[in-house]
DNA sequence: GCCAACGTTGGC
DNA sequence: GCCAACGTTGGC
């Protein structure tokens, strides 16, 4: 089982639209990057879990928890010329993006905020804190996964 | 709004 | 295959 942080500019897709859909779930759509796209193509599996981290806002950090429901399938969004997220050279047979689908699982009472997540020396080495990295889904280890679920339950 | 750091594109 | 130019990300 691995672990994951999946970023979202809460504007676009936040951890409360999540939480307020019907199923609670939903497909994490509009990743262009291929890095990114080869990490949920090829490693994501059924039931890993992810940080969901909120960026470009007024509060930058971890705010929940979610799960991994549904491995790699096509972006559709890719191959719609109405989607902000269309890409012409993607077709059905090759579709070039691919997603996974999250489920919500837990919402943080209080965001661990990106400030915090520097203050600790347990969680220096997290891809999140490394020069010049943007990648919008890092890999994370269980024990900073572990380490940040312990931080937002002790501010409960 | 600024800007550093990346990733992508396209001419050669 | 190189690399300059350009576009994007994302914290501040």
């Amino acid at each position: 089982m691995n672990y994951w942080l999946m970023k979202s500019e809460p504007s676009t897709f936040s951890i409360q639209m999540l939480k307020e859909k019907k199923n609670r779930q939903e497909s994490w759509d509009g990743v262009r990057n291929y890095q990114a796209r080869n990490f949920m193509r090829d490693e994501m599996k059924r039931g890993d879990l992810a940080l969901f981290y909120h960026s470009s806002c007024k509060e930058i950090g971890v705010v929940g928890i979610v799960e991994i429901v549904k491995e790699s399938h096509p972006d559709k969004t890719a191959l719609d010329e109405n989607s902000a997220y269309f890409d012409p050279k993607a077709t059905k047979d090759n579709p070039i993006w691919f997603m996974v689908d999250v489920a919500f699982r837990e919402e943080f009472p209080q965001i661990i905020s990106l400030a915090e997540i520097k203050k600790h020396e347990e969680l220096s080495e997290m891809p999140l804190l490394q020069r010049g990295q943007r990648l919008s889904i890092q890999k994370v280890t269980k024990r900073e996964f572990s380490f940040i679920k312990k931080l937002a339950s002790l501010k409960q």
